[in-house]
RNA sequence: CGGAGUGUAGCGCAGCCUGGUAGCGCAACUGCUUUGGGAGCAGUGGGUCGCGGGUUCAAAUCCUGCCACUCCGACCA
């Protein structure tokens, strides 16, 4: 029976790409939804990588001079009244915590108990908190710049979740910095952001504009507010990561105020910024295909899977081989599974590909006789197939592995600049975005003051994403977003 | 928080209109044959039908209240 062309997702992204996101995340088994509204389960396969991409980031952080430390997860509440703003864009999402007890009713069921004098809430993040004690750790000039972050987890009451894109728990870190003034301040947002897209297109191979927040994006609370914006494969905005030039907002509303060189007392100029496990989620939908998802090779748990096909009378001498395959590929420090799964091999390798691990080696009889392996690349599929001896493989294989990161960077940049397209006028966006076409429009900043615009963008659902760095700050990029 | 929809085995669903002792596919488990791009045959196990009331001799099915989730909006890393 002639087998027909399947993928093995469904639907594919051109069916629906909403369902086709979730069904990746299945298929790779990432994450899962929770009793939790709104929570999801981040599964060994998912928080492998989190925990690469924290592992490499954290370097690079402190390399930059930035020390980690752990705030509370509660804060409480009157904090949050310390600046305006802030409270009213969080004000809406938090979780409070009033009670700190359970007892048992009359009917033997467990209730709240014990309530709290002073309510806390759920961190939503952690300004308030962190510049509470920065308020006393700062006393002069030369407690300055101070440079904190923290990895952890934050919660935001959101109507609508989707795993890692909008979650009400997710994981991140958050970075906060005093500085002793404004120019710091900006040095600082911009090295982060900087940090932060040689960390997308290093280590999770996409590429996005770098630019700045019009007004109504910023940050509840920010001056300016600085973004690393990328396109997904349906044409939508992601916000990747972010940095915030905080004024000196917060250092007066939570009192940090140092010594000058002169015997002065000023307000220190603060700053902060994140990426989240919301990145993962842009990374799928960047990166997958209809086959699932296409892991960067240097965000993989995984980065080389190897297949033993085994017969009856050629285990020992396949299992033997491939283990010696394995243990040379592991000397060059790269992260290897070796799959002896009692499955079939034809379901071992949908698993494989499923996964999107990036380079998949078969081993079997021929192979072991020959001392050769053959080794299939995820991001081209199957025709790239090249069987080569163990020598020249372990010798190629990071170079292999490089070359999937350049492929998988390039792919995504094309798509990027294919979908990318100028625009002068209002008409033009009505035109485009009327039309069902994907991808951003990039138009002149006048626009914003078109009186006609704002009708537009609420039409077809549309948002400024960012005035990038590269066109001057002279055009902002509109498009649907995530 | 508005509009719509769905809750039945691990997953996906049928059954509901027209009440009568719960079914299909996939997955799992056992055995044999298979194994280089999604195997075949035979067999086995698994469900308080989201929760609570009501109607009835009898409720997955009808009525009612509640809860949860999904999708579409508004809000957002």
């Amino acid at each position: 029976m002639a087998k027909k062309a399947r993928t093995a997702i469904t639907p594919t992204r051109e069916e629906n790409f909403p369902e086709w996101y979730q069904q990746v995340i299945k298929a790779a088994d990432m994450a899962e939804n929770s009793p939790v509204r709104g929570c999801m389960i981040v599964k060994p396969n998912g928080w492998a990588i989190w925990e690469n991409m924290q592992r490499t980031f954290d370097v690079w952080l402190k390399e930059y001079g930035v020390q980690n430390a752990s705030f509370p997860l509660l804060i409480p509440l009157e904090f949050m009244n310390r600046e305006a703003e802030h409270v009213d864009g969080f004000a809406t999402e938090c979780a409070v915590v009033t009670h700190h007890r359970l007892e048992k009713d009359e009917n033997g069921k467990l209730v709240p108990a014990g309530k709290l004098e002073e309510p806390y809430i759920v961190r939503p993040t952690s300004e308030t908190i962190i510049g509470d004690s920065m308020s006393r750790w700062i006393q002069s000039y030369r407690d300055l710049p101070m440079k904190l972050n923290q990895w952890g987890n934050v919660m935001r009451w959101e109507m609508r979740t989707r795993m890692f894109l909008r979650t009400s728990e997710f994981f991140w870190h958050e970075g906060h910095c005093a500085f002793e003034d404004h120019d710091g301040a900006t040095a600082d947002c911009m090295h982060i952001l900087d940090l932060y897209e040689k960390f997308f297109t290093e280590v999770m191979a996409f590429d996005g504009f770098k630019g700045v927040k019009t007004p109504d994006e910023r940050f509840p609370g920010a001056n300016e507010t600085y973004a690393f914006e990328a396109m997904m494969q349906d044409g939508k905005a992601l916000q990747a990561a972010t940095t915030h030039d905080l004024g000196t907002t917060f250092a007066k509303g939570c009192n940090i105020k140092y010594q000058d060189r002169d015997g002065g007392e000023q307000f220190v100029h603060t700053t902060s910024w994140a990426f989240s496990t919301r990145a993962i989620g842009g990374m799928i939908m960047i990166h997958g295909d209809d086959d699932g998802l296409i892991m960067p090779p240097k965000l993989a748990a995984h980065q080389i899977v190897i297949l033993p096909m085994v017969k009856d009378d050629n285990e020992a001498q396949v299992m033997g081989f491939a283990e010696k395959v394995a243990a040379a590929l592991k000397a060059k420090g790269i992260r290897v599974l070796l799959d002896t799964r009692e499955m079939r091999t034809p379901d071992k390798m949908w698993d494989a590909i499923k996964k999107g691990i990036p380079l998949r080696v078969e081993i079997g009889g021929r192979e072991a006789d020959a001392e050769q392996v053959s080794c299939v690349r995820r991001d081209l599929g199957r025709e790239s197939k090249e069987t080569l001896s163990v020598e020249a493989f372990v010798e190629k294989a990071e170079g292999l592995l490089q070359a999937v990161h350049d492929e998988l960077l390039s792919r995504s940049r094309k798509f990027r600049d294919d979908n990318t397209h100028e625009g002068s006028s209002v008409q033009d966006l009505k035109d485009f975005f009327g039309a069902g076409k994907i991808g951003f429009m990039k138009v002149p900043v006048t626009l914003l003051d078109d009186p006609a615009l704002e009708a537009v963008m609420k039409e077809y659902s549309l948002s400024t994403r960012c005035m990038p760095f590269a066109d001057g700050g002279e055009k902002v990029i509109i498009a649907k977003a995530y």
